[in-house]
DNA sequence: TTTTGTTAGGCAAATGTTTGCATTAATTAA
DNA sequence: TTAATTAATGCAAACATTTGCCTAACAAAA
C-alpha cells in the first residue's frame, strides 16, 4: 500500500543530465549574466520538462535569504487587521516575498513567544501591531538591536523611536468632532477605546481639543471609556447616554462597532439620527454603509497602511541606502466620509 | 556607521564551550532520551545565557521538516475567510506549526503560481479554498499525486475525491427556506451566488427542494443569480424584487451582505420586515446582529472550519495511521440563528 | 575473570544550493 | 605569432543541523 517516496530532482541531477556543473545550473536558473543564453535555455527547458523544482530551503540555508516576512497582529478576524494584512500580502507577493502570520491575541506572553519563533525562522523582516497587554518593550528593543528590519503599524511603541506607519489619530478625531460641531452640535459625547493604548488616547485628545478650540465645555460625564470598543460595550454606553440630561446632540465613537450600536439603540428609542443626535464613527467598516442611517466615519486606510508597511519594510531589507536611516515614521492621511448619520436637513 | 553583523551563535560554538560534541548539543536541545538530565540542563542553561537560537532553516534543511503549512484563500479581508484562517492559525500554532498565507484573488493563474511557490518552500501540507475562476483541476490533482497532505475547505473540487471540510450547503439552505415556509411565507425569493461554484449551486438546490417538499410553486423569476454576492448586487436585486407582482413575502439570500442590502432597501420603502417580507441570510457576519431588524441567518462555522481543516491536515502530516486513508470528508453542522428579520408577531 | 548489557555520548556523513576563485577556450590587440 | 582580454564554465568549500552507527565506560551476570 505504501508508495515509494519519489526523491525530488536536484540541481545535481540536472547537471549530470546536461553535462554541466551544478554551479552552472544554479547560475543559469537565477539568470546570472556570465551564463550564455544558449545554456540558460537548455537548462530551463530541461528543468521544465523534468519537473525540477528548486529546493527553497536549501537555497535559503546557503544564501541566508528566506524571502519571508513575519507578521504579528492581535487577531486576524477583525476587519481592520484583515485589511491591513491583505495589503501587506499583496505588496509582499509582488516583491517576491511571502508572509508568515501569527496572532498574539493581545497577549504579552504570546507576543514574546512569537517573536522568538520568528527570529529562529530567519524571517528577513517583521511587521508588528502591538498586543494590548504589552507595556514592557524590552523584547522589542532587543529585537531592533539585532538590526533586523521591523515596522510597526497602528499600535506602535511610544517609549522609543522606530519605524512606524500610523494615521494621525489626534487630527482625525479632531476633524470628526469638528464636523459634528459644524453641523450644529453643542453637546457632544465620546465613546473612547482602551486608554492604555496610544491611538485611543490620541482620539480622546483630538475630541477634547476640538471642543476646546470651539469654546465648548468639556464634561467628564460625556466621555465613556470602553475596554475593547466591542459591539456589546457600545450598547451599554448607548443606554447610559440616554440617561444624560440634557440628551447630547452628537456622538463621536472611536470605532464603527460602537457607533453602530448607538445608532441601533437610538433607532429603537425613536430618537432621530441625525436630527436629534448626529453620530460619527471611526474606521469605515463594511457595516458603516449598510446600517440605516448610513454612518459618517473616518476612512482609516487599512489596506494602504498594509501596503505602506510592506513597502517600507522591503526597502529596509533590500536597499543599501536605507542603512543610514535610523528610523522612519509615515503618517497616512485619513478622510472623513460624510454619510446620513450626520447629514441634517438644511 | 556600519555596524559589524554579529554572527549568530551556533551549535558548534556551544559544543566547543561545553566540551561536548555538536550531536550531543543537538540531542540535548531536542530532549533526546539518550542524553542525561545533567547534560541537558547544562546545555539549555548555556544556550539561554549565551542567547543561542537554533537556526530553523538549517534544521529544516537537514531534517526535511519545515513545520509550516501553506494556505491559499481567495482573499483574507472577507469575514468568512479571515475567520477560517484565524481558526487554522490557532490550531496550527498550538501544534507547533506556522502558516504561510497567500491570496489567489480568485484568479486561476495566481492559484497555480502560488501552488508552485508553496511546493518549492517545502511546506508540510496545504489548506486551500479554490479560486472562483478555477475550472481546470489538473494542477491540484498533480499536487495530490505528490502525496503532500492537502485539505480543501468551503469551495472544494468536485471532479475528484480529496480531503475536504465543508458545511452541508444544501441542507442549510433547505432549513433556511423551510423556516420561512413555516412562519407562513408562500412566495419566497432566492438571491443566489455564482453558479459556477458548487456551494452556491447547492444552496439554490436546497431552496428549490424545500419549496418542492412543501408543494410550493417554483418560479424562475424568483431566483436572482449574482456574480459575487456583493452588497451592491444585493441592492440591485432588492430593487428588482420590489417590481415583482405580487410582492414576495420571504427572501432567502445566499449570504449576509445581500441580505443586509435587501433589509435596507425594504426599510427605505417602508415595507415592514418581517411582517410583510421575512428575510434570511447566510454566514452570520457581524452585521447580522447590528442591522435593524437583526438578521436571521445560518451560522456557517467559519472558525471551526479552520480548526477542523488544520486538525485534519496535521493528522495526515504526523500520524502514520493516516497513510491508509485515501481521502476524508468532514461536513460540519450548521445552525439556523433566528433573529428579528423572520420573527413575526403571533 | 569473562561475558553481556546498558548508558551516555562522539564521529562523520549527508542534506542541496550558492559563490569566490580558478580555469579553459575563444577572441582581439600588438 | 604571441600576449592580453573576454566570455563561459568548473571546482570545491561552506552553510548549521541531524542522524545512523560506533565506542567507551561501567555495572551486572555468569
Amino acid at each position: 500500500m505504501k508508495e515509494k517516496k519519489t526523491t525530488p530532482i536536484t540541481i545535481k541531477d540536472l547537471a549530470k543530465e546536461l553535462n554541466l556543473s551544478p554551479s552552472t545550473i544554479s547560475r543559469a536558473l537565477s539568470d546570472h549574466p556570465k551564463i550564455s543564453q544558449a545554456t540558460k535555455k537548455l537548462v530551463s527547458d530541461k528543468a521544465e520538462q523534468s519537473g525540477f523544482r528548486l529546493n527553497a530551503i536549501a537555497s535559503s540555508f546557503r544564501s541566508k535569504k528566506t524571502k519571508s516576512i513575519g507578521i504579528i497582529a492581535p487577531r486576524i478576524d477583525i476587519d481592520f487587521h484583515s485589511r491591513v494584512i491583505s495589503g501587506i500580502e499583496d505588496y509582499a507577493y509582488k516583491s517576491g516575498y511571502h508572509v508568515i502570520i501569527f496572532q498574539s491575541k493581545d497577549s504579552y506572553k504570546m507576543e514574546k513567544e512569537i517573536l522568538q519563533n520568528l527570529q529562529n525562522m530567519m524571517v528577513e523582516g517583521m511587521i508588528i501591531c502591538l498586543a494590548m497587554e504589552t507595556k514592557n518593550f524590552d523584547h522589542l528593543k532587543k529585537l531592533i538591536k539585532t538590526k533586523l528590519p521591523v515596522v510597526f503599524y497602528d499600535r506602535t511603541p511610544e517609549t522609543f523611536d522606530t519605524n512606524k506607519i500610523t494615521i494621525n489619530d489626534f487630527e482625525s478625531a479632531f476633524n470628526a468632532t469638528e464636523h459634528l460641531i459644524k453641523i450644529g452640535c453643542k453637546n457632544i459625547v465620546h465613546i473612547a477605546g482602551n486608554q492604555s493604548t496610544g491611538i485611543f488616547r490620541a482620539r480622546l485628545e483630538g475630541y477634547k481639543a476640538a471642543l476646546k478650540s470651539y469654546h465648548l465645555p468639556l464634561r467628564d460625564d460625556h466621555i465613556f471609556v470602553t475596554h475593547s470598543l466591542s459591539y456589546q460595550e457600545g450598547l451599554t454606553c448607548a443606554e447610559k447616554i440616554l440617561e444624560l440630561n440634557p440628551l447630547p446632540d452628537g456622538v463621536f465613537c472611536a470605532n464603527d462597532y460602537t457607533a453602530a450600536s448607538v445608532v441601533k439603540v437610538l433607532n429603537k428609542r425613536k430618537i432621530n439620527v441625525p436630527e436629534q443626535v448626529a453620530i460619527v464613527g471611526f474606521s469605515d467598516y463594511p457595516i458603516a454603509q449598510i446600517i440605516e442611517p448610513s454612518l459618517t466615519t473616518i476612512n482609516d486606510r487599512a489596506v494602504q497602511m498594509g501596503e505602506a508597511a510592506a513597502k517600507m519594510l522591503i526597502q529596509h531589507i533590500q536597499d543599501q541606502d536605507f542603512d543610514i536611516i535610523d528610523h522612519q515614521v509615515i503618517t497616512l492621511k485619513t478622510e472623513l466620509i460624510v454619510r446620513e448619520s450626520s447629514t441634517r436637513k438644511a
